[in-house]
DNA sequence: ATGCCCATCTTAACGCTGTTCAGATGCCAA
DNA sequence: TTGGCATCTGAACAGCGTTAAGATGGGCAT
């Protein structure tokens, strides 16, 4: 018997491996980069092995689109919370947009309508378990009043623009060729401040 | 000789033959359902044949991102230009989000950095070319202050996370199971007036 | 008008993909 | 110990993008 759990008994418990290495081939070359036979060939199986696990790719993928929703409200969670609304709000969308460049595979995963199974019922729990603190801020910064939907939806459209622009690079082209990393840190934090209307 | 361009010759403009061909597969089945082979397919050539004038599918799929960056420039110029920047910015932000529903594939492609070559100097001229009216429209509604790229920065991410919310479904989460459609019709307009902060 | 050149397209092949299915494997419970 | 059954293998299938060698024929120089 083994402490590791790398290559665990006769065959073991490749569902999680499988969903361990199909989270490493995306993060290293992207959600382009996945395929289901490499993820079987990494957790050391062949290619008909995860089917009996998963069904089809989009049921591994999916699973992983989860974890990465899990790992998002984690991020939007550790971002302390003051007593100014508008302060948390700034600092969550730097959270939401670094998680977005720094784990961009996951992140494109998680928004993926043709890679992951919407219908899952997890699926909808996870997104809205992730944005739950992200909400509450919302309702503190509005004081109850107006449409609570709508205004969740308005301030989230805002942030997911801006991490889906960065991402694509389309900030690089307003902003002198600055990198999506450089954006970020250098350009992001004082836009927010400065011209973001959430922000105050 | 034929008056129309169907069958143009011994072999003809393919060219053009298969552009229009990518783009309507694309119209059909989304981006996902796309492939090369059978863009060759319904142009009637073989497969090997897209690859002289496009080289690689990237080659091709760019000339149809280019198409609809025009596209969507058409979309947002066809929108009356007032007195009121603030009114036009939430039909401009109409039109881009109606824009993106009605042509989903299209739309899609036109983020989809791996599908696209970004280093074809026409992609940026085409993105900035569509998006000149809009830049316009938030100058005059700024009257000139603050940080002009930044500014537009915000707006677009406003209105293009919108646009991604809306097409991956998410607003159906938040507002009782709406269409898509139903959102960018009943749903958005209100919400551009009431809610959103660049509607005034 | 004729002949050549060269862009264009075909055919065939390679390696890759996701998925399926009959059969082998070996753990767990009885 | 033995049977049942979940699990995994190995091979196959169709489809994909891309490449290379060869056929085809239109347009240009002569």
């Amino acid at each position: 018997m083994q402490s590791s759990d790398e290559p665990p008994y006769h065959h073991g418990n490749l569902r999680a491996a499988l969903i361990a290495a199909a989270d490493a081939i995306i993060a290293e070359k992207g959600i382009e980069g996945f395929s289901l036979r490499e993820a079987a060939r990494r957790a050391g199986v062949s290619p008909g092995a995860p089917a009996h696990h998963f069904g089809t790719a989009v049921g591994l993928l999916t699973e992983v689109a989860l974890l990465g929703y899990a790992s998002l409200g984690a991020a939007l969670n550790a971002v302390p919370i003051t007593d100014d609304p508008a302060t948390d709000l700034r600092a969550q969308a730097l959270a939401y947009v670094g998680f977005a460049l720094a784990h961009a595979g996951r992140f494109r995963l998680m928004f993926r309508p043709d890679l992951v199974n919407r219908d899952d019922p997890r699926y909808g729990a996870a997104a809205t378990a992730a944005l739950a603190g992200f909400a509450g801020t919302v309702a503190r910064s509005s004081g109850g009043q107006g449409d609570g939907m709508a205004q969740v939806f308005v301030v989230w459209s805002s942030i997911h623009g801006m991490a889906n622009l960065a991402l694509d690079g389309k900030a690089q082209y307003l902003f002198d060729g600055a990198t999506p990393q450089q954006f970020a840190a250098q350009i992001l934090p004082d836009l927010l401040a400065k011209s973001w209307p959430f922000g105050c």
